[in-house]
DNA sequence: ATTAGCACTATCAGCTGATGAGTGCTAATA
DNA sequence: TATTAGCACTCATCAGCTGATAGTGCTAAT
């Protein structure tokens, strides 16, 4: 297995000049995608250094772990060191321009059907657009969303559709199939039950008390109270399917920017399984705010060298999912990452609308 | 745009030993992915015919349309033609293996909840797993549905949700707004007249009614009806949003037998265009069973050196989709074709089992 | 402390000739 | 007359070489 690096901080203090060049590397290999030499990054610079200087400049910042050559004739690139010194000392919270923000204002705004997945879909995809890379989405788990409402419809004498609705709008249809045959009318009795009974608890509670009250003495109960437990206990056994969005995968392989076609077929892979995914987008300690993994931050071996800027989303109360873009680590972090943020918080602001316009 | 070829028919009447010869080298190539030349295929065919006979075969051949050269000191390869020849004169039906028809059959009886998307998706997926292709598949047009249920939830004062159930077992959900507040009671009643009055109809005729009743002397109507109407033309106004699965598209870029790196751009491109993709598939004139287009015969320019082999799945009344598979035009015919086939027939099955059992 | 100068090095594009697989043609053969 | 052997020819590929280029490291001069 891969060894878990945390972050990669810096102890040193470096130099105000030597701070300036590095910056200068890094902002030229992210804008060119080139090893960047002393001599064009005198031009540049504009400090008044000859190139000879800059690489003497250059070669204390390589002995300092950040930068490297791929080959001796080359100019040099960063590390992931360099980026992580970048994104925490330099990006500072920069705004957006207002036409992006507009973008992406709107983006969130339309979708015909206001349900959450097509929000999250849609969402996804502007960003993946946005930023040419790929972009994943995590709905919100279904685990700790709150009811809103649950009904149950005779399909048939063996079949009953369950509809269930969370506090945040998504929607989820099971068939389950039963053995005795219940009418319409009963059914409505058990749902209105159950409406009553959970109402405004979080579906894992729910599930939970269903659990516990079916070890209490049965005999206690009646028939109402009997099939309300059994149907809704089918009906709570949620397939706790972890619901992905991809988008923009495409990106990874035909973008310039991806060089390296090695990883691209890992990740591509690792796409497949939604649940690992799932994984990596919500295994989140951090409170609140950006996070971002740069390189060989990440703990899955294909991502190491690429980044990950990802933001949670909430409603009022609660975090709900995460997005994130996964790109090159020589990505234009200056605009990736307040469109990740931003767009996080106007998927939050969207959500939570819908979720206050209950009763 | 691409002028459209309907079908390569072959006319001339081709000698038994040519044809022999061509179907070695037709073979030869989709099994090595290599050109062919005189030497090995003489050796191959074990027909008693020296290298130089072969020669003159494959010079008639070429002639003929059947053969053409990358360059003229590599072996041949065989045109659209050939693979058209291939298909309709040498694939008789060819049975699967119990092996694979187990497997297929397996795959398709899983799946947690029975709905119709899960079986879909893990359909496709199963088939881009099988051939190492790209699998599209179309879900069945909710516009010709059979409606097996409608209901009505009240969320808010302002928010209902419609839920709709179709025959073979799709279940679609549909937040609508209202300005005045409905009761559950209420909603209750619409709903069961609707499900009355519409029983087993489809839903693109049910909207054309509920035009026609809308233009009709209103004052006629009770508020019931005048509700039913309205609210049932909001539910039924579908987003005929065309729902396209796709699988394995990673295929299209790793495996080896895609060479044409410029065409998988395109196609990718194509993926993203769900609509286009949907017409692709229905684009159906043919009753019954499989359908192939090889090469040129296919209208979408970047498909044009690709095989697309799809066949319809449908229920006891009506075709309801089509699944297919997209790969190189050297696909190994003997088994693809096959797999589809048998895979869509499954499909046909499970579904029709489902949608029978209704009351 | 900075810089100019120089030797060194890796990559890349372009050229070379050798190699080899395959064809087309012709004349000999059964 | 159909088949085949033989030979000349073609062309893609590959290894090896070339000079040009862009970069570095080191040292000595400023």
């Amino acid at each position: 297995m891969s060894k878990t690096v945390q972050r990669l901080e810096t102890k040193e203090s470096i130099d105000e000049r030597t701070q300036r060049v590095l910056r200068g590397i890094i902002e030229g290999y992210i804008t060119s995608n080139e090893p960047v030499g002393s001599r064009s990054l005198s031009k540049t610079l504009e400090m008044g250094l000859s190139p000879a200087t800059i690489r003497n400049i250059m070669s204390d910042l390589s002995d300092m772990g950040f930068l490297m050559q791929l080959h001796t004739s080359a100019g040099r690139i960063p590390t992931d060191k360099a980026y992580r010194f970048y994104v925490d000392q330099v990006v500072v919270a920069n705004q957006l321009t207002r036409k992006l923000q507009k973008r992406i204002q709107e983006a969130t705004q339309e979708g015909g059907t206001n349900q959450v997945e097509d929000l999250l879909i849609s969402t996804t995809r502007l960003l993946a657009g946005l930023t040419q890379f790929v972009c994943l989405t995590s709905s919100p788990r279904v685990e700790t969303s709150i009811l809103r409402r649950i009904e149950f419809i005779r399909l048939s004498s063996q079949q009953i559709l369950v509809v269930l609705v969370t506090r945040n709008g998504q929607v989820r249809n099971k068939i389950i199939a039963t053995t005795e045959d219940l009418s319409q009318d009963f059914l409505n009795t058990v749902s209105s039950f159950l409406n009553k009974q959970f109402h405004n608890r979080s579906l894992h509670e729910i599930r939970q008390q269903i659990l516990e009250s079916m070890v209490e003495d049965k005999e206690r109960y009646d028939r109402l109270l009997a099939q309300a437990v059994r149907l809704g206990k089918k009906a709570f056994e949620l397939e706790d399917a972890p619901e992905v969005y991809i988008e923009g995968q495409h990106n990874l392989i035909f973008s310039e920017r991806f060089r390296n076609l090695n990883s691209a077929r890992g990740l591509m892979d690792a796409f497949e399984h939604k649940s690992m995914i799932m994984n990596l987008l919500d295994s989140t300690v951090e409170a609140d705010g950006i996070q971002i993994y740069i390189g060989i931050e990440n703990e899955l071996e294909s991502l190491q060298d690429c980044t990950m800027v990802k933001a949670q989303y909430s409603d009022q109360n609660n975090v709900l999912g995460t997005i994130g873009v996964i790109g090159p680590t020589n990505m234009d972090y200056q605009t990736v990452i307040p469109v990740v943020d931003f767009t996080a918080r106007i998927l939050s602001q969207t959500i939570t609308q819908q979720s206050s316009s209950c009763d």
